[in-house]
DNA sequence: CATACAGTACTCCAAACTGGAGTATCTGTC
DNA sequence: GACAGATACTCCAGTTTGGAGTACTGTATG
């Protein structure tokens, strides 16, 4: 019995909730995890495989026209691993921000090239934004899939609405900055003083309500 | 020419602030980097064998006791790589959100399990805040290393304390949420609709100042 | 009624990355 | 002189990426 990742306990998930195929796996996984856990196509449609091979699923070939077509279903013996994983301690999320690597690396000489990235990342971050907000439409007017669980939808659908929120803020305030540092001819280090202290004050008080 | 990743980035944007060895790549990257882009050691070890396949970097073994240290340095190639690479359009953060993918698949009749896993993740997210804000720290104290760069250091680490931040509010507003839905007897239908509708409102409107 | 075309339903692969185990040396302290 | 902890890595099996490729199905359109 092979050690499951993520995925596993994703699709797993996904399967606690109704039977289907890959194909609709990978569908179902892009509108509702692929904002909190994107995974390839290619890695989902392999993991089936492995959980059948442990018994935590099953599948049943249904035709479809002329072809036939697997539809995955959960074991008890899934259903076990999935309240097993979920009553075990989470992981911390991870980030992979590629526009904040620019920030830290980019050059001093070309103020305009680090506010033009900053800005594709809030144009990036509004696009996003507007394209979550159709999913949220939909359960607005009570029309997305597994109406009984919509408050546990609910609750995720905030955290990234949230998280673009964040973003979006953040490249707003970062472009402020850096208008500011050219008004004072690069000397920045003042700011840059009071901006660790307001860091620091961030950090060591987690989710004290504050305006900035 | 092998496509570069963005670990090639990260290294070669570690190596135009100074020459230093494979360990100590690690360890700056570790610092500085690790929370905006985490990478396991083995890729960060990996990475000066690629870039120096390619002319981006050069080394110069350099005696520790009896050993011999290779330490790389940044080429003029390598500079304009980096350089391309700032002006190419940034990527999309990627979240990796576990924590998040145990609400969407909740017990609903396990609502302490629920709290247990949101109660896991903020404290998680507390104890990093904390750890972070020693980096913060050095940097308010300007003890940090590249003090002409603290700029766009306290940029980057404005973004890791507002994220750790969203994740501590968000937190405390899932667990009162879940507070709410226990005192109506589960009929969570309302509180859902008027979540929805909250969300896309903060979607369609990024970056909008509000109170929550 | 043919045919185009979007959607359904996947497979394959090289290259990258993970995370844990393993190895050896170096430096400072007791 | 011993030992801890930091330095300086390598190795590997398993997982993941992302793009290319294949083939069938259902519906609209001329």
């Amino acid at each position: 019995m092979a050690a499951r990742t993520t995925v596993s306990y994703a699709v797993l998930g996904l399967l606690s909730l109704r039977s289907m195929n890959a194909y609709e796996l990978v569908q179902g996984y892009g509108r509702s995890l692929g904002s909190v856990m994107s995974r390839s196509d290619a890695a989902i449609y392999a993991e089936p495989k492995r959980l059948e091979a442990d018994g935590l699923i099953t599948h049943t070939d249904l035709p479809r026209g002329r072809r036939v077509v697997p539809v995955y279903s959960i074991t008890d013996a899934g259903r076990d691993e999935l309240r097993t994983w979920l009553g075990s301690p989470p992981d911390f999320p991870q980030v992979d921000a590629e526009p904040i690597l620019r920030v830290v690396f980019a050059n001093l000489d070309d103020l305009d090239q680090l506010r033009a990235n900053i800005t594709a990342f809030r144009a990036d971050a509004v696009a996003r934004s507007i394209g979550f907000a159709a999913v949220g439409h939909e359960y607005q007017a009570q029309q997305g899939p597994y109406q009984h669980r919509s408050a546990l939808v609910a609750l995720s659908g905030r955290f990234v609405a949230d998280l673009f929120d964040t973003y979006v803020r953040w490249c707003d305030w970062a472009l402020g900055a850096i208008d500011d540092w050219q008004r004072t001819d690069g000397t920045t280090e003042a700011w840059s003083a009071a901006c660790f202290d307001d860091i620091v004050a961030t950090l060591t008080h987690p989710g004290a309500l504050r305006e900035r």
